[in-house]
DNA sequence: GGTGAACCGTACCGTACGGTACACCTGGGT
DNA sequence: ACCCAGGTGTACCGTACGGTACGGTTCACC
């Protein structure tokens, strides 16, 4: 214990600059990669291990199991997935303008929702989700109930100022986000994620969904 | 050639209720349950051989391969998929009454398609989707696509009678359907196909889907 | 120049699984 | 009475893969 406090001893889970971090992260981009393209029975120890440059060792050293990768390289992933809109919903909410700031928001959920990097680890986390339960729930929690969650107070907050019309925000939140995204996402969970959207294509598909939207649930007058 | 046409020489590929296509359904029907339970690289042939009460010998006789195993089933599934709803179609485009079969046709879809039986070969066939590329596109045609093909003429007809205004047909029928089973069907994919709807819930969702789809959709007058 | 942590490379173990070989059984057709 | 297609059961082969052992190397720090 006394001499656990020096310089290099701190590097913990959580993330850092140092050598082990990096070396870490190595591996799990590696990972994240192999994971992907083969799922998780499909993927070999050995080729993560050669994709990351490192030895097979010291994936074990830091992972244990590969199991316990798997869910770290998820769990890894989905920091981010809910909070990318909160900005977006921020400025929904507050907008005198819906019509124009829905488009918006809908724009930037479909251009983001499709890129490759957030569909492949839907694919994953849906192939997997019988083996890994809890990573399942976990997902969807952080991805799309997080979201209609805050859509949902936005709409709330602007049927409040008599924008709107939503009777069930929730399940307004719902129709509009599958309104704006299932297209594109179903097409590439069949057909594989090297489709690839024109712009075009996709603004048009949501302008179509705010349209769609708004005729059900535009405040009347 | 001259005594191949006895009486049991006849069975083919294809069905038929001889001991041979028997054998032949018993293995699927096993194949199907333990894929859909393991996914394809965690099922075990020898598992399908004692689910199937048959011999592996008989599987391989039958099927060759592992992977031949696995398309056949899943394409033995596709035939029905698409064809289901053909009579809610017909008279879809013949109603006077576009809300009332509207709503019909809703409550339907989303009543099969949240069957579990259902359910579990799209998440079984998005899994093994980069596995078996031309399985996702074949499942993606003979399902979604069609349907939506059906639905896009049934909107075309309707809107040439006056009773909607779809000015993209097809676009539409992409709304509908996500509109009535996006949320269902996308909970199950990440946290398992053990969740059960209550038929009023399902009912509600189908109902407000259409709602919102005709005050979009539905000619003004 | 010594020490120890992190890492590499390779060889290895145990086991699981796809696929095959082989010997045997059975029942309908002639 | 015999045949033989279709099926069973078991044993087996080859290989792949998760996980471990072990010895060697680099590098930072004292």
């Amino acid at each position: 214990m006394s001499r656990a406090d020096t310089s290099h001893a701190v590097t913990g889970v959580q993330g850092g600059d140092g050598a082990v971090a990096q070396t870490r992260r190595r591996i799990m981009d590696a990972a994240l990669e192999v994971f992907l393209r083969d799922g998780y029975v499909g993927a070999k120890t050995d080729e993560i291990a050669a994709a990351a440059g490192a030895s097979k060792q010291t994936i074990y050293k830091h992972f244990g199991r590969k199991e316990n990768l798997f869910e770290q390289i998820v769990l890894d992933r989905l920091g981010g997935v809910g909070q990318i809109f909160q900005d977006a919903m921020r400025e929904l909410a507050d907008t005198s303008d819906v019509e124009a700031t829905l488009r918006a928001v809908a724009r930037e959920f479909v251009h983001t929702l499709t890129q490759p990097s957030s569909l492949r680890v839907r694919r994953l986390v849906i192939a997997e989700a019988s083996r890994f339960p809890s990573l399942g729930r976990a997902y969807f929690e952080a991805g799309p109930e997080r979201v209609h969650a805050a859509l949902s107070s936005c709409f709330e907050q602007l049927t409040d100022r008599g924008l709107l019309r939503t009777a069930e925000p929730l399940l307004a939140a719902n129709h509009f986000t599958w309104l704006v995204i299932s297209i594109p996402v179903n097409k590439v969970m069949f057909c594989g994620d090297d489709i690839h959207f024109r712009p075009e294509e996709l603004d048009h598909w949501a302008d179509e969904a705010v349209r769609v939207f708004l005729a059900a649930y535009r405040a009347p007058g």
